[in-house]
DNA sequence: GATTAGCACTCTCACTTGATGAGTGCTAAC
DNA sequence: GTTAGCACTCATCAAGTGAGAGTGCTAATC
């Protein structure tokens, strides 16, 4: 049961008017801003069959339309227009995040201020989980006689390190020697599959003296592993949804607020979610059933994928919102595409034209 | 102009009361509830008496009375008594944060988190400033031909690191001849210090072969110092205020966020308190004004001093929430006396008594 | 002289009422 | 199929009302 040029036309109208106004729209506005060639009478007609087929609902009786989950959908698939972003966004863009190309954290932390700051909305930034990650090499220095560092090093150049204390002394040549020894059993394997192999059996050294040295690393070795699988994920502009007339209850604005103050439910929620540009409207997220929440993936070296996205009322500009973040991740997937993933020092990405 | 006993008595029964309830308190509830032997017409009089010296307010004629930021202050400084914990939340805090004791900006973070759900309010920790802290190594790693990581060490053990790409080609001896090199400039001066004079005169290497890595190299040092000596800020609870009565106005509840969503203008606010326990009440805040703010200072291994908080309205539990604090402050001091900075991997600090 | 009872007065809050206006839904005419 | 006309619905706002809590003053009491 399709819909006639004439009903999409007023769907669109209802959309464009709603999203811009946040107010219920009648039949009359309808009739008076957009130039349909018809009476509010007809507009209404064409209204109340809109609602059957539920496209629109109606607080009330005598209150004007408004569009519901499934017209959002509607004009996301079918109906809405890219925008084509003005060369000053663009250069914005482009500005912003060339700043701080030369290291990873903070590019996508400025990433996430620029898409809030841009659609006054909330968003967020994740780096890229990194189960795919190959470790290349682990050493281990000295700091005084009992502390020393567990470095670990991933092919793509991601670094991370613990401090820990030994109960029992140690040498620098058995430093090295546990260094080498862990290298060799573990280069060139995920990190996923050396933290599930080894927390099952946590082998002991084959050479005696090493034994205890490798058996007090063992822990941090694995707790290590841990930290550099998690992603960082962060979050701007919470507070813009203070200024839409959907959050002037302070309920609806706490609910808000307190799902994203569960950052570890947060970042599993997103991780799930799949790869390009993502758009789930009201019912469609099992949370959070009165937002839409528009996700799009970015890539380092290629392979890594990291996600950005924002959050907001299904009543948003779904048409500008999308082109930004298109615009955004492929920004982010360029600049990141030679350069390891933490930072460059000098040679940045090739730049994307403005 | 000293109070009276009976003055003092009754000021303490409306905070009280006030704390308790949030609502303006009459005579005659204060005569019923706590019982000063005298009528609420008496009652009636001594407040308007300390009304007019200023400790209390009116929010209009025929209202209760409300303490103002002076009786709060009288209370803290003379009236409020210790609360002695009970076994229970003793034993709450050694398990919560001696469960994540090997790793200290987790145990910070555990901190905050223990502190808000305690005291219901918003909280705050922060990592120790580390501007006194002393560089120990620098050391430099292969990760590919033309990307290595850069690791600076301080003698407390504290360690961070950037990968870099260079534009120049690069030999293993070259880089543990620079690291070296770094080292024997750098080591046992303060991350301020060197920061402070290599920004100025980037000086070049006395060795030719050098000079060119060590240009390559020097950039993403001072950026690496600076990033060490950023503290790290994590703010917990942020949704407790909107369950109290004075955050129940969209507008206030917005304000609130939107100061605490600027991170390193609150980081710097906060560096710049006293060390202690330290309590700013209402107006002797500059931004704020009709919050209380509360500090308390943690020490690692006696010399690093980090920082917990927490912020709510000038209507708290002033005794309840400074013993809290203080107990907790030790608690974290005690485990962070002999290990260094960034955990120890099994040997924990001395637990305090429970 | 300090304390207290009594009472008029003030102000908030919750509730009601009525007017207004936007918008629909139906019917009959075009 | 489209439109004009009109009765009807519902939210919103302002004004008005009464109850309740609490004060401040005065005169009586200890």
């Amino acid at each position: 049961m399709d819909l006639s040029e004439r009903q999409l036309q007023i769907l669109q109208a209802i959309i464009t008017d709603y999203v811009e106004n946040a107010e219920p729209v009648g039949s009359r506005s309808i009739a008076k801003k957009y130039d349909l060639g018809v009476s509010p009478a007809t507009i209404r007609n064409e209204m109340s069959d809109l609602e059957e087929m539920g496209y629109l609902t109606h607080p009330h009786t005598s209150a004007g339309r408004v569009p519901s989950d499934k017209a959002y959908r509607l004009y996301v698939n079918d109906l809405m227009k890219k925008k084509n972003l003005s060369a000053k966004e663009k250069r914005m863009i482009n500005d912003r995040l060339s700043a701080s190309r030369d290291e990873f954290d903070r590019t996508i932390r400025h990433a996430a201020e620029l898409l809030s700051e841009i659609t006054h909305l909330a968003s967020f930034a994740m780096t890229p989980a990194t189960n795919e990650e190959t470790i290349s090499f682990i050493r281990l220095l000295p700091v005084d006689e009992r502390t020393i560092i567990l470095m670990i090093v991933s092919e793509s150049g991601n670094v991370t390190n613990t401090t820990l204390r030994l109960n029992v002394p140690y040498t620098q040549e058995s430093l090295d020697l546990l260094g080498k020894n862990m290298t060799v059993s573990y280069k060139g394997r995920t990190l996923d599959d050396v933290l599930k192999s080894e927390i099952i059996h946590d082998v002991g050294s084959d050479i005696e003296a090493l034994s205890s040295l490798k058996g007090n690393v063992m822990p941090s070795f694995l707790r290590t592993l841990e930290d550099m699988l998690n992603v960082n994920l962060y979050m701007e502009g919470m507070t813009n949804i203070f200024n839409l007339p959907e959050y002037t209850s302070i309920d609806r604005a706490r609910d808000f607020m307190e799902l994203f103050a569960r950052k570890d439910w947060f970042t599993q929620k997103m991780l799930a979610r799949d790869n390009g540009v993502v758009v789930t409207i009201g019912d469609e997220n099992d949370t959070m059933k009165d937002c839409t929440l528009i996700t799009a993936t970015y890539h380092v070296d290629g392979k890594l994928v990291g996600k950005i996205g924002v959050i907001g009322p299904t009543r948003m500009k779904y048409g500008e919102i999308t082109s930004i973040m298109e615009y955004l991740t492929n920004n982010l997937s360029e600049s990141f595409r030679l350069t390891g993933s933490t930072g460059d020092g000098n040679a940045g990405g090739k730049k994307q034209d403005e």
